[in-house]
DNA sequence: TTGAAAGCGCTAACAA
DNA sequence: TTGTTAGCGCTTTCAA
């Protein structure tokens, strides 16, 4: 029989200590059990386990933080939590940190690069490392503001940083080929935010393979990347006479469709539109959206991976994952 | 000349102490001076910050954790982040959460109830208190799991538990009877999950209007709020005969838009679709769904309000907002 | 393989 | 208004 700890019904959370008192063990022995297992008999080991669990024990997380400088927690960084392109980020990048043992402290700031310095200098103290995606700061000023925390940037290069990016050049060649096989021979292109990397990269692609391919290419925007800019921007599109158009992502796509359908066009029999990143709303629209796919599970594990490695000091290398083509119903043979 | 303190170039985080030094004061001082700055004299105060701002210093989070009992974290426990309902809502959170000085730890329990316990139990001891969406588990089992951790259940009743939640009835008749004036007779209903608790209600609300009016009311489901169940459904909404369709939420309507346009039907051409909850998605399709706005902005604001108030041990009012009716695109005449 | 003891940086009585 | 002094619960040498 276990002696009466406490006549009170409001038993305190269990510490190491209440745990080492019941075994008439040391408390170091309790902690060991935990934190370097191998470091203690196996059978002692098992009984800490065992009353632990009866005690309902958990480690206290601000203790453990304050004597190994560790918080257990990733801060995620994200422009815009409501653009549906980085749900799918967070979750993997969630379901990754949670395999480290790693909390995700989620932030967003609204799209605003001036934001991003205030937020990454206010958190950067209460987690072991960052990530931070499609930052609109500049690459000096997002290092300046980074400072000596862990980090790894997501969907943008930057020097001396760790970088996980998706390179769609290759498949947006792919979907430009695929319009011109179609027939297609006049091409648009809707330019995404001036201080989007990724949209950098894409134009670029586009832009190289029009030149090689000989067809005319009009350059529309900079747009931001959300609907409304979308919508109103099918006028522009019209007047440019293409009848192939290379949104800088699927929110622009559906919006130009949206804008076209409201000048009575309909997609793709008298225009052909690819979007690009395969957001849950590509896929949900009729006809679904031609689109090139970001593989955000993978992107959203390597770079929990690789702030994991450099939180170990092990050298990361940036990675570059790739896009996929992915046809649906918004490319067709011009009219 | 303050003297050196260091020759190496590796100056290690300043605490309460370095100031404390640096200005021949006490660290209870520079403590007070962050935590309960109307203890300290004005001047002394100033200089305090002063300095900390010099030597760079900010509070280390695990440490006065340790000390209070206090981590500073609210855990956000959502069933499904890639569902585009929770971006704004965990916008709205995490701002207001920053308002408090309170930082969010993101989780998902990828719609399982059985997840949701383990999450619970996994989290609670890392945050101050918890925010729970939707729920699948039920009310008795959440209790256990949430055990003595503040908490505020948002998007469902649950006696004995802080919630709010939003009440579309009102809009919800609403809808129905713009219908019914458009001519409407023959109504369906697509129940969503059978543990959602909002799907019961909206049920509820639909079922109790069309009994009073005195139309046909065809049951449908339970389904999954997902885009997919939506679109298989669409065969059974067509056999059903019904030219008014409920469906329980946009990406469902979304969903049965796209299987009827498979089956060669247009909307509202050929049925009037009503979706709830007002998405991106809702806003970006073509035509615009009419649905049901939620005020998810204002639903976070109040959850984390809550939140804070447990915690400084204020009562609690449960709180509920009302959703309204925005019509778009997808509610017509009868053919 | 275990225990004793110091300390992580901060807060909060209590005393002055 | 400020300083002194204990901890908060855990990890981690160091010794045994």
């Amino acid at each position: 029989m276990v002696g009466a700890r406490s006549i009170l019904p409001i038993m305190k959370q269990a510490t190491i200590y209440s745990i080492a008192q019941a075994l008439e063990v040391s408390a170091s022995t309790v902690s060991r059990a935990f934190s370097r297992p191998d470091l203690v008999k196996p059978e002692v080991r098992e009984r800490v386990l065992a009353t632990a669990r009866e005690l309902g024990y958990a480690p206290n997380r601000a203790a453990r933080g304050l004597a190994t400088g560790r918080t257990g927690l990733y801060g995620l960084l994200v422009p815009d939590v409501t653009n549906p392109f980085f749900p799918p980020l967070i979750r993997a990048i969630q379901q990754a940190a949670a395999r480290v043992d790693a909390g995700v402290l989620l932030v967003d700031s609204e799209g605003s690069g001036a934001a991003e310095t205030a937020l990454v200098s206010r958190i950067k103290a209460q987690v072991d490392g960052l990530l931070v995606a499609s930052p609109r700061l500049a690459t000096a000023k997002l290092k300046e503001a980074l400072g000596a925390v862990p980090s790894v940037i997501i969907n943008r290069a930057a020097q001396g940083l760790a970088t996980v990016v998706c390179d769609n050049t290759a498949a947006l060649r792919e979907a430009a080929t695929h319009l011109h096989d179609l027939g297609h021979r006049r091409f648009a292109l809707m330019r995404g935010p001036s201080a989007s990397w990724a949209a950098g990269r894409r134009a670029h692609a586009i832009r190289s393979w029009a030149q090689e391919a000989g067809v005319s290419l009009a350059e529309l925007g900079h747009y931001e990347a959300v609907f409304v800019d979308g919508r109103r921007a099918a006028a522009q599109i019209v007047e440019s006479g293409a009848t192939a158009v290379f949104a800088f992502d699927d929110l622009m796509a559906a919006g130009v469709i949206a804008g076209l359908s409201d000048l009575g066009e309909t997609v793709p029999r008298d225009r052909s539109i690819i979007g690009c990143d395969d957001v849950l709303l590509a896929r949900t629209m009729t006809p679904g959206l031609t689109t090139v796919t970001a593989p955000l599970e993978e992107l959203g594990r390597q770079s929990v991976l690789a702030l994991h490695g450099l939180l170990e000091q092990r050298p990361v290398p940036n990675v570059q994952l790739q896009g996929t083509l992915t046809v649906r119903g918004t490319t067709g043979p011009p009219p």
